[in-house]
DNA sequence: TGGTATATTTCGTTCGGCCGAACTAAATAT
DNA sequence: ATATTTAGTTCGGCCGAACGAAATATACCA
């Protein structure tokens, strides 16, 4: 039964590591069955988020030129996941929209994931739910803030 | 205080997504620091598991042709990140070994994190540590099946 | 109305990274 | 000893995705 606390904070650490690890393979597979490059992914995120953005908005948020962003709106297009319209206020702007379709492509990949999940949720008690919960958020804060922090600092 | 198991389960859901997501940022961060594309991190990531892996088994890992492993090798050798050796039984083989300041090029990026995260640690008790070393490591393992399923079914 | 500013696209170019084919060197089989 | 197979590299070509500059369409203002 018992680790001391030096141990299970040993172990937490690698664990994380390999936790951390497992998310960014999963993501990768993910993309990969869905034909998605890594910032046309993290754009559908974007948009998923916001509903719609201008093509000038998405070259903010990723940090593409404007050139770059017409031809990743295109090939959004292209696979289905996004639509362009204009908008009715500033007809030179361009709102990208995503998809209704994206959400019911992506579900059947998760699935088996989130069930799998789902059982192994049923084993623990509404107070174990209720701390991994916590900790599930204030680990994801912290990491988000490393993330920018990284980006910034230098 | 009280969420009912069903909220509770859905918040749950909710935060599992944000907290995958914010680690594939992370990840995404780091390499970009390091100057490092994916692949060229993935290959660090299994030179770092298995100490040193030959070029050919890099090819088998990596999913790349044999062609563009010679290419994987180059950059990361220019980088400073792993070295060629050869095999001793078998010079044609080429032995692809991290190098051993790798990790100390990387410590200082992860540092702040693991320092928050240590802090976050120290707010749990050691029933709720091992609670939350169970669910990581559980739920690692079940990413990693949806991984492995999702790249070979079809 | 004319003129300037702004949003996006088009065009042409560049770069990184992948591939197949041909090659060299080393091991293995005859 | 010679032929064959195996491991890895080199070369040339290709493609996706990025860029800057110029073009286009629309908005805003005097």
């Amino acid at each position: 039964m018992g680790l001391s606390r030096e141990e299970l904070l040993a172990e937490l650490r690698d664990a994380g590591r390999v936790h951390s690890n497992a998310a960014v393979m999963y993501h990768a597979a993910i993309s990969a069955r869905m034909d998605l490059s890594a910032v046309e992914e993290k754009t559908l995120d974007l948009l998923q988020r916001s509903g719609a953005l201008s093509a000038g908005e998405l070259a903010e948020l990723t940090g593409l030129a404007p050139a770059s962003v017409s031809g990743l709106i295109d090939r959004l297009e292209r696979k289905g996941f996004a639509r362009r319209g204009k908008d009715p206020q500033d007809r030179r702007r361009v709102n990208v929209e995503i998809d209704p379709g994206t959400h019911a492509r992506f579900a059947p990949l998760f699935e088996p994931f989130a069930a799998q999940l789902a059982e192994l949720y049923e084993e623990y008690t509404d107070a174990e739910l209720a701390v991994i919960l916590g900790f599930l958020r204030r680990s994801a804060v912290i990491q988000r803030e490393a993330t920018r922090a990284l980006r910034e600092e230098k």
